[in-house]
DNA sequence: TGACACGAGATTGGATCCCAAATCTAGTCC
DNA sequence: GGACTAGATTTGGGATCCAATCTCGTGTCA
């Protein structure tokens, strides 16, 4: 199944989580257990599906009474997703969604290009001929794909699939956590980016997919590193990304 | 000045923070700001100085009590110490100090293998010949050192030294992170390794400062690695770090 | 007209009291 | 000795209250 995290349990890979249509507000209010969880989970989302934008402004009543909560479970959330690095705080001032300067953001590549070849190599080893069918049908939707939303799912799905043998929490979260909180200059850029260059991403996919049935954990970690870098580089090479710099 | 973090600022380098000696209680009632922070930051102390150990149960009312605030900001700091991985949650039985399995440790430490030297090359050029002289004092501390405790807080405060130049957030809280949660192990090991061991160290942190004056990437990065690979390879030898397998 | 000061409303940080549900503990009964 | 039940703890969450702080619109003055 998909990568899960205690620290950062995502649900945009099976779907963009509609369960909790914002309207459904006291159905939980007695369902014991895990309202600030929820909340998180559902700040979460709006972050990465970029209805909220990094310097957004997040009001502790606005989002309890979305959800039918008081504001004491939105308070717990906010703490756990300053500490996942999804939005800051600033005593008495309130959250905000995070902002990355360019140098931050490049940085945090610089980490995933070293962390997520530890998570495939850790993956490799346990991923069954199913797993492996289902990323090649993952690549293949990549392929057949033309909307931008979609694509940013299936990337998502595709790389969190190639770890999802690796079963070691602390890693797991900080991968997650890695794609999480750059998701959003992600889509800026591969908005502007266009379709021109997918056949450089669909070529990278493809040959660290075979790396992966192969089971060669150099090969993917060459491939795997090389990917991210190219991204990083091309990702800094479009200022634009960050509309106020700041 | 020392690597201070958002997410996890350290003040177990400066001093293990007797400021505020839980007796002190109200007289930060009204201090407007941060008792949540505070209450974190006392909470990470008492782990990290392993005043309380993996698995050991933390109350909310108690601490809330000992510090004179109210289970609001308690609950509040748990949420950011369980982001932090220092401690876990279960809905209803509420939080205890973090457990790693020896596996889970064993990849930390290859995480920290990856992650550091990065962030040490973020740092090396940054670093001034006072830093330079500093970190030598450190080390010249460390090798006259003869207390258990004390090595584990100047061990940390030359590494973290280190990579002070480096200031990208995320990256120094994953390195914070890094260390924090695997503090107790660390300290179990020295705790039964002896002193015999030591002059590996003190020759591998002697090579890591020279390059680092050197502001030698290459070297400092190779040092760090083999530095951090064989304390690995050595606490994965000695299993009964681990009091209860499971 | 533009910069600055000011004050009302909004927002956060926290305390306190309340209650339901789940858990832990201990004593009892078979 | 082991299983079961009842009471005490503890957590999760709500509601209300208050102080401190921030925001922002407005009014004043140069």
């Amino acid at each position: 199944m998909g990568l899960t995290t205690s620290a950062a349990d995502f649900t945009l890979v099976t779907s963009v989580n509609g369960t909790e249509s914002a309207s459904d507000a006291a159905t939980f209010a007695g369902a014991g257990g895990a309202a600030s969880a929820r909340v998180a989970s559902y700040l979460r989302d709006l972050i990465l599906s970029d209805e909220l934008k990094p310097g957004d402004r997040i009001r502790q009543e606005d989002i309890g009474g979305r959800l039918g909560a008081s504001r004491l479970p939105v308070r717990e959330a906010l703490r756990m997703l300053e500490a996942e690095g999804l939005t800051e705080h600033e005593p008495n001032k309130g959250a905000r969604v995070a902002r990355l300067t360019m140098h931050e953001l490049e940085v945090t590549y610089r980490m995933r290009e070293r962390l997520e070849p530890l998570a495939l190599t850790e993956s490799l080893p346990l991923l069954s001929h199913d797993d492996h069918a289902q990323l090649a049908d993952v690549q293949r939707r990549i392929e057949d794909n033309t909307d931008l939303d979609r694509f940013l799912e299936l990337d998502r799905e595709f790389h969190l699939g190639t770890y999802s043998g690796c079963h070691i929490d602390p890693l797991n979260a900080m991968v997650t956590r890695l794609w999480n909180s750059t998701q959003h200059y992600r889509r800026a850029y591969v908005a502007l980016g266009g379709q021109e260059r997918m056949w450089v991403v669909n070529s990278e996919h493809r040959l660290l997919l075979d790396a992966v049935v192969r089971r060669d954990v150099v090969d993917a970690e060459r491939f795997l590193e090389g990917h991210i870098r190219r991204t990083r580089i091309e990702l800094v090479r479009h200022p634009s990304v960050f509309p106020d710099v700041g």
